[in-house]
DNA sequence: AACTACTTATGATAATTATCAGAGAGTGAT
DNA sequence: ATCACTCTCTGATAATTATCATAAGTAGTT
């Protein structure tokens, strides 16, 4: 799956269960008043039919490819027998299951108490420490994708990203990004 | 359990499972910054101990009761047994989960999208429609725990209620809410 | 009643964010 | 190369929200 595929489209019936190898992905939604907004990405090893796959008929996301990626197709009936026949099985899903809606229900909570700068220093954090775990990557995502994440408008985000290099906190180069500060970027991500 | 009395201690291990039969409660918890932040609330007949269940050894979040309550509680063994043993239950629970979890980050990314007026209108659908069914109810939080869950200040939620009862969409005496003009108040909470 | 603590309420001001406008860089198509 | 389009970026201004201050109301306690 190239770069830019869709994976699936919100509306489309849940016929598998998907989980991804490799790469990079985004699950986002059109919001009821019509804006589409990012929910939350998925890196290998994460389910990405996490939501509503087991307590919905049709998804109510889609999710794309941020980088060539490879996901894993199951029939979602042949996972349900298995969760019916194997119970092992069975707990550790939910477990997988919970774990992952919790994270991205936690994180959802964070962004609400933030304010600009604290949720784009989240978002870079999130990037360097849980997706590519390093200090230099390159930003798989444009300011407008970062602004439809944490719910600001794309000026206020590209204003935010500015000032972090204008104050040496992090580097840019096209979507080569480096983090210089990392103590400082963290304070913007607790300091509000 | 009294209004007031706490189910859930953050912090606390997990041994039961826990459901709600009666009243009404809160699920909250103290976040990074140290702020209180409530969640969601739970209402007859959900999980209460849907989040970090069965993902984590202890609970990362409170719940305390809003309305007098009762809440039925579970060995979380025995849960686990049954899982393990029925997979119809097991099936059944995950879809249970799915749709609760579903409904708190949906809830969550609304709100981030929303401003101030779209939140506290936001906030009285929810009881009027998904709690009490009713436009004339009891309003089971204060303005401040109404803050803790929308993200805004106490001033700011203060004032947007006073506006919807100077334009007479609701009518306030102590803690009883009629909701007068709901035709507007869900403009308000599709319109930012 | 007097006291304390907390909630609700309102105003004034500061801080933050959205919106509008415009410009330059990059990308793809023809 | 030119055109159309999107993305990044910045400035100016308007709208929104937070914060500080203050006061009235409410409830519980002594």
């Amino acid at each position: 799956m190239k770069t830019g595929d869709l994976l699936i489209k919100q509306g489309d019936t849940i016929k598998d269960f998907i989980y991804l190898k490799e790469g990079l992905v985004k699950l986002y939604r059109k919001s009821e008043q019509g804006q589409t907004q990012i929910i939350s990405f998925g890196k290998p090893y994460d389910f990405v039919s996490l939501l509503s796959v087991f307590s919905d008929e049709k998804y109510n996301y889609s999710v794309s490819a941020l980088e060539d990626s490879v996901a894993c197709l199951f029939d979602l009936n042949e996972i349900k027998a298995l969760i019916k026949s194997n119970g092992e099985f069975a707990l550790h899903l939910i477990q997988t299951q919970n774990r992952a809606s919790d994270r991205i229900i936690m994180n959802s909570l964070d962004l609400l108490q933030k304010r600009l700068y604290g949720r784009v220093a989240n978002v870079l954090l999130y990037f360097s420490d849980e997706v590519y775990k390093s200090d230099e990557f390159e930003l798989p995502i444009s300011r407008k994708e970062m602004a439809q994440f944490i719910g600001m408008s794309i000026e206020n985000v590209i204003r935010a990203i500015s000032a972090f290099r204008k104050d040496k906190i992090i580097q840019v180069y096209g979507k080569d990004l480096s983090i210089l500060d990392k103590k400082r970027l963290k304070q913007m991500n607790d300091f509000s």
